[in-house]
RNA sequence: UCCUCCUUAGCUCAGUUGGUUAGAGCACCUGACUGUUAAUCAGGGGGUCCUAGGUUCAAGUCCUAGAGGGGGAGCCA
């Protein structure tokens, strides 16, 4: 205290000055993990809590680096207290300091104080952030701020090592990334409802002889919109490069309102040359328990926090409704465990015998081989009978998409669905039909239309070869990496019906 | 889109069979406190009870419609 006044103040904060100038903000993270004491650092970030007494000052500091804050110490005196008086939770800070062994026992490290400034004020009457729980649901009205909470912090570090994960994995194994595009021109996807993209005026659109809208004057001069898949597109990479994953947003205009599903959403895909279904499944297997260790290996500090938050949030339900492993225990558990492979046939002769279908506790019961399995019926398999994430292969042909490749009982189609807990569908995929003939009749079947599909077909015509591929969602992923239960939380601007703020 | 639940202070929530001036914790402001950990203690300010109708002597509470949100279902990743 005494160093403070002794000194000529203007000297002191011309060499605090020629000191700022020169030295680079450290991040939290680093001095953290550093025991390397005594050291004049500079750290910026946001402040979460400040608590004062008479003499000292302490405030806790994140810079997203970490889910873990720094404690800034400030001895107050008159002059500090003018800076303090500024600082609430939600401000932004640069502090010039000491890092110290801590006197107290939350921290091993902290940082003494010899500069505070205040980059940026948060007024308190109008902050909504607050040191305590909020729910998820108001947290999403604020997306823009929520960031900078503890959960939402870690859920978009998890999130960046998983898109690096998922690079990572397929650049070791050989694959090429291909960007599929964004605007298409087929509706032939059959995913499901498509955004139009257009710039003609939608108030006053030119029109044809027969009064339809003409697509001919359009941007593209034809009827254009937002990707439902890749997949098409990567197929025709796959069958040149061998083995290509694209990695893209995607957009679905379902009416979903549901806790799994976006209008819009990322999802990785893919595709490989002379791979089987089977191929195809352990690839599928490989990966996702690739992710998982990536993220329990580096995502540690995030992934416990996640964890005991989704611990209290189990303790809020009734028993019979609570997760049997808690959030590492079971990402852990996926690690360490084959997957399940069943076909479709199997599956229904297991529902038809289970208890709940025997006791009508299926709101859908389980007669006929051919319908579409519910969701009840997937987590009946999933979390009741085999506890451990399912692969489920050979389908009906009737219930899946015209691209599948047909087997020989004419029946089923080489598709495969792996179902997680909780979520449900976490990949869907296939065997690709690289048969020309039979492509080409599913393709009368189902009335898609052929001119759009003719550069599909071409690549069956020329060295068509065996081959196979999956949609990964990477939100649901997110969840199951997570441990968050709606995918809103998981992505940082989810867009859904009536709902693209931000 | 269907079923169901919810909407009360900035936030999280209580509010009894319809009954006087709608409460608590946190946050904020003031004061106390020599090192706190979402600090603690004392005091203070803060309300369009989602919106619009209706029933009633009387509505936060009951009814109808609408808006927003949660959970479940369908569609899927």
């Amino acid at each position: 205290m005494d160093y403070w006044h002794s000194i000529n103040k203007e000297f002191f904060y011309f060499c605090i000055l020629k000191i700022l100038s020169k030295m680079k903000r450290t991040k939290i993270i680093d001095i953290l993990k550093s025991v390397d004491y005594g050291r004049e650092t500079l750290v910026m970030g946001w402040v979460r809590t400040k608590r004062v007494s008479k003499n000292v000052c302490f405030i806790a500091l994140n810079d997203g680096s970490t889910i873990n804050n720094l404690q800034i110490v400030v001895d107050v005196n008159p002059e500090i207290e003018e800076i303090l008086a500024k600082i609430h939770t939600g401000a932004s800070v640069s502090v010039l300091g000491k890092t110290v062994e801590s006197m107290g026992s939350g921290q091993s490290t902290e940082l003494q104080c010899l500069k505070l400034e205040v980059l940026g004020q948060a007024n308190p009457d109008e902050y909504p952030l607050q040191p305590k729980r909020h729910s998820l649901e108001f947290l999403r009205e604020i997306a823009h701020l929520r960031f900078r909470t503890n959960t939402f912090g870690a859920v978009f570090r998890i999130r960046h090592a998983m898109t690096f994960a998922i690079h990572k994995f397929f650049n070791d194994k050989g694959f090429y990334n291909i960007h599929s595009p964004i605007i298409t021109g087929s509706d032939a996807e059959g995913a499901g409802e498509m955004f139009h993209v257009t710039t003609l005026n939608i108030d006053n659109p030119p029109r044809t002889e027969d009064k339809k809208v003409d697509y001919s004057q359009d941007f593209f001069g034809k009827q254009t919109n937002l990707t439902v898949s890749g997949q098409l597109e990567a197929e025709l990479a796959a069958l040149a490069l061998s083995e290509v994953y694209t990695f893209g947003p995607t957009f679905r205009a379902e009416n979903s309102n549901t806790a799994r599903h976006l209008a819009e959403f990322w999802m990785i895909e893919p595709e490989m040359a002379f791979y089987d279904i089977n191929d195809d499944m352990d690839l599928a297997e490989e990966m996702l328990q690739y992710l998982v260790k990536y993220a329990l290996d580096n995502c540690r500090e995030d992934l416990e926090f996640l964890a005991k938050r989704r611990a209290e949030e189990q303790k809020q339900k009734p028993q019979n409704e609570r997760d049997e492993m808690e959030l590492i225990e079971r990402l852990e558990f996926v690690i360490n465990n084959k997957f399940e492979r069943l076909t479709y046939t199997e599956a229904i002769d297991i529902l038809k015998e289970s208890k709940p279908n025997k006791k009508g506790q299926f709101v859908y019961p389980v007669n006929d081989w051919g319908t579409d399995l519910q969701s009840e019926h997937e987590r009946y398999l999933v979390e009741k009978h085999f506890k451990k994430p399912v692969i489920l292969t050979n389908y009906p042909k009737e219930i899946k998409a015209f691209y599948m490749k047909q087997n020989d009982d004419g029946k089923t189609v080489r598709a495969m669905d792996v179902l997680f807990p909780q979520i449900g569908e976490i990949i869907g995929g296939s065997q690709r039909e690289e048969n020309y003939d039979k492509l080409y009749s599913r393709i009368k079947e189902l009335d898609i239309p052929e001119e759009e599909m003719w550069w599909y077909l071409e690549t069956r015509k020329f060295g068509s070869v065996p081959h196979s591929g999956f949609g990964l969602g990477f939100e649901r992923l997110m969840l199951f990496v997570t441990g968050m239960s709606n995918i809103r939380d998981v992505i940082p601007f989810p867009r859904t019906p009536k709902n693209a703020e931000f």
